[in-house]
DNA sequence: CCCTTTTGTGAACGGATGATGAACGGGCCG
DNA sequence: CGGCCCGTTCATCATCCGTTCACAAAAGGG
């Protein structure tokens, strides 16, 4: 998860606290100039924004932050009581606001709940499983490799999900039977054989060695 | 602009008040049954539920209300502090909420954001589902394709209203009986395979292909 | 270099899964 | 009360695909 953006610098300790405290990766600025500096390549992932020690600077962040060219969200502003008035003015610098002092526990709430819409509204895309040319559409069980698209069968795309999700390690037949057949098993180990040769088929030719034998061990991805 | 459902009746006053304060039209109702029955042509705009009284029939109630057929948003909760974490496994279920006792100022300030990103949010969402050259009229629960208009049952309409506003994703026939025909079920899961049939064949051969089938895993759209 | 072990290959079987056609039965309207 | 609409269920058929087997090829060890 890339940082969130943090104004002022330094970040009021009961603000840094609930962010630690709640594994959110961020960094505190104190100017625009800096958040361009600083901000990661894939962009900040969300803002908290102090408005009652800076008002002033604070909203006129804000406005840059979510300028159309690199509109930043979610963005949150912390705010006192006394603010509460000016801030419906500007309801469309932030997506949700918290009044300070605020306990830890809502603040928390709120970060968590914002940023869980965000990543449903802003990612479209769903769950996606990618290696290197493969891309697997967990949502829709399509498969494809470099943009060309795979007709897989269901226990085709079951192992190659496997597989891919756990790229470099080794598995067993014994083990792929189990954790990908789901139950024990009696005698064909020789069905993984079959599922993988097929596996290889359907990826082509160029891209049959994303899936390795490693001899008398197993199987492995990558 | 059409009223915002509140619960429970009769509400509590210092909601009541914030609400008249604010110019807001709302109508209370103590269970799902009333707010279908009281519900506006166009819908409820919104809904207020207080969540520190009963919350257990409240939080089912913002689960009815939820549903995917008749979708209620936005939606906010009013809590007290004791229910922060409990909420926090239930995001999907509100867009905002607010810690009671509240100042009547915050609930206002959030009240107005709320309706406000609504507001954009809604004119982005006609009463209209188009895919390719299927469209759904949800107002007047017609449906067409390329033009010539379907004449479709009303579970027919729900199935196709539901698989088109998902497109690409696979629902299960568990999913699908449980998100279209809305309860839990008992048997009959086939019966998801007969009315996608009959889909297919009102869309016509040219567009049966619009539904497609995952074997093994169910059905998807697009 | 040969023999054993392990894996790849091609083909075939058969169970599982979905499509299809038909019929039942409850509810609604006339 | 009777007919029709429509959601549901059942039985049967077609097809897919997971599995198995026999054999060929390859690798590794002595």
């Amino acid at each position: 998860m890339e940082p969130i953006l943090v104004f002022p610098d330094p970040a009021p300790p009961e603000l840094a606290q609930v962010l630690d405290l709640g594994g959110y990766p961020w960094k505190a600025v104190n100017d625009d100039i800096t958040a361009q500096r600083m901000a990661p390549n894939a962009g900040w992932s969300g803002a908290v924004i102090c408005a009652y020690a800076d008002p002033e600077r604070a909203f006129a962040l804000c406005r840059t932050l979510r300028r159309s060219d690199n509109e930043l969200a979610p963005l949150m502003i912390l705010i006192n009581g006394t603010q509460l008035a000016e801030v419906e003015q500007r309801g469309e610098l932030f997506e949700d606001f918290c009044l300070s002092p605020f306990h830890p526990r809502e603040l928390e709430a709120r970060l968590k709940h914002l940023f869980r819409r965000a990543g449903g509204l802003h990612e479209e895309r769903p769950e996606l499983v990618e290696y290197a040319d493969l891309v697997l559409n967990l949502e829709t069980y399509q498969a494809a490799i470099a943009g060309r698209p795979l007709d897989l069968t269901f226990m085709e795309y079951e192992l190659l999900k496997f597989l891919s999700s756990n790229p470099g390690k080794v598995f067993t037949r014994e083990t792929l039977l189990s954790r990908v057949w789901g139950y024990e098993y009696y005698g064909g180990a020789r069905t993984v054989d079959v599922h993988i040769r097929r596996l290889r088929a359907k990826l082509g030719e160029h891209h049959a060695g994303l899936i390795q034998t490693v001899r008398s061990v197993g199987y492995r991805f990558g």
